[in-house]
DNA sequence: GTCTATATAACGATAGAC
DNA sequence: GTCTATCGTTATATAGAC
């Protein structure tokens, strides 16, 4: 197993905050009643930054428009002409990470590349863009259950798409004989639990300084020696 | 590995609302002006088995005092009866699984088994027990964050005990030879992950007809294998 | 574009009748 | 023990001045 590293990962994903909204603005211009680009985008990112900041302390619901005006720096009719509701807010946080996420990923695993090396770049994929994102992630996880039937469908949705990323590598390793055969959905399954254990309880590893890093190296040894048929790689390549 | 099964375990553990109500009036008698025990206890299971219920829908915060009276078929004014504030009835609810569980814990861990067998022994109990207990898990895991940092400390510190367990487990197993060397605490951190995800994702499961016995079955033989020492027990060293 | 001020609804909590 | 009625507070959302 070959690790990319984070910083090198960081590097080649270029995240920015401002970027990220720049997009999120030309998505939905029609629902935000800003003209000037610079100043939606100043402070859209100002918006995104205190309500994930303050959901993250003590829950979406929990947290007031008022709250979210004081620690944003914009009162509340400014608010209300970059969202026409609280509920809409929540849903905008949500999508917001989705696109750059789906971005990433499609850039990061390489179809060409063997099951053992997609599973290293897929596990390294997720692990490092919810360290990159980690207040939203944390969001999306846990504020999931506050949204609308209809959107929470869609949240399903996508949680088992990555995982269906997880299968179809695992299933095409035990096609060439590398992996042994292992149930692949649970085997996914447990993965996505172990990748999503890094942002939902950060004071556990950061109280025992376990970087990123460390933590990418474990879970990818750990699924390895799981997956790694004993009789060695039989065929194909 | 030899698994106990889900349907043994829930008859040895005997577990009941009306009892473990029972408990915790016996406990916080103070804090409850209902002097007769049946009523209390009938109101209680009531008053606890509809704010989780609807808590488990839309969270805690956003579940309103009124909500719980018509869920729960009481007034607001009897409620009130039970507990003085939101506040204190988010701490009964967390406080409620606490003392159960930790006593089907100690009961279900036999000290004087192997390693791999109190390994066995620990995953089953934590995950039947969420099973059992499943509405409750997923409020105690989703609503920490709402607690006051003082109550905090205390559910961080809970969780690091049970994984405590199974540290201690991972290193008994490491010195008698039966383990190969990880890092027990990463290892036990991941496991622990993998045991939440079942009460977390519930419709992931259901949706998939695992049952509770399949994934403690798949989570058993994924640790086993990932502990189990390839040159055999090599003895105590 | 952003502000202050306010309308309107819902909230948690309590008092007092039964 | 439980209910109804109601208090004071806080919430979301908007209107109109700047």
């Amino acid at each position: 197993m070959e690790l990319k590293g984070f910083n090198a990962f960081k590097d080649s994903v270029q995240f920015s905050s401002e970027q990220t909204c720049l997009d999120f603005l030309n998505v939905n211009r029609e629902q935000i009643r800003i003209k000037k680009d610079e100043t939606a985008v100043r402070n859209l990112v100002r918006i995104f930054d205190a309500a994930l900041a303050i959901s993250s302390g003590k829950g979406f619901q929990a947290m007031s428009v008022r709250d979210l005006s004081r620690e944003a720096n914009l009162s509340m009719g400014a608010l209300y002409s970059y969202f026409k509701s609280k509920e809409e807010l929540l849903e905008m946080l949500r999508s917001l990470g989705c696109r750059v996420l789906e971005r990433v990923l499609a850039d990061e695993i390489k179809p060409d590349s063997s099951p053992a090396e997609r599973l290293v770049q897929a596990i390294e994929a997720h692990l490092y863009m919810s360290e990159i994102m980690k207040p939203w992630f944390y969001f999306n996880y846990m504020e999931a259950k506050n949204l609308r039937k209809e959107e929470q469908r869609k949240a399903i949705e996508r949680e088992l798409y990555t995982e269906g990323i997880f299968v179809g590598i695992i299933r095409s390793g035990m096609e060439t004989g590398e992996f042994r055969t292992v149930d692949p959905l649970l085997t996914a399954a447990v993965l996505k639990a172990m990748l999503q254990d890094w942002y939902l309880k950060p004071w556990k590893y950061q109280g025992r300084t376990v970087t990123v890093e460390d933590y990418a190296g474990f879970v990818i040894g750990m699924v390895e020696h799981f997956l790694k048929n004993p009789e060695g790689q039989t065929a194909i390549r």
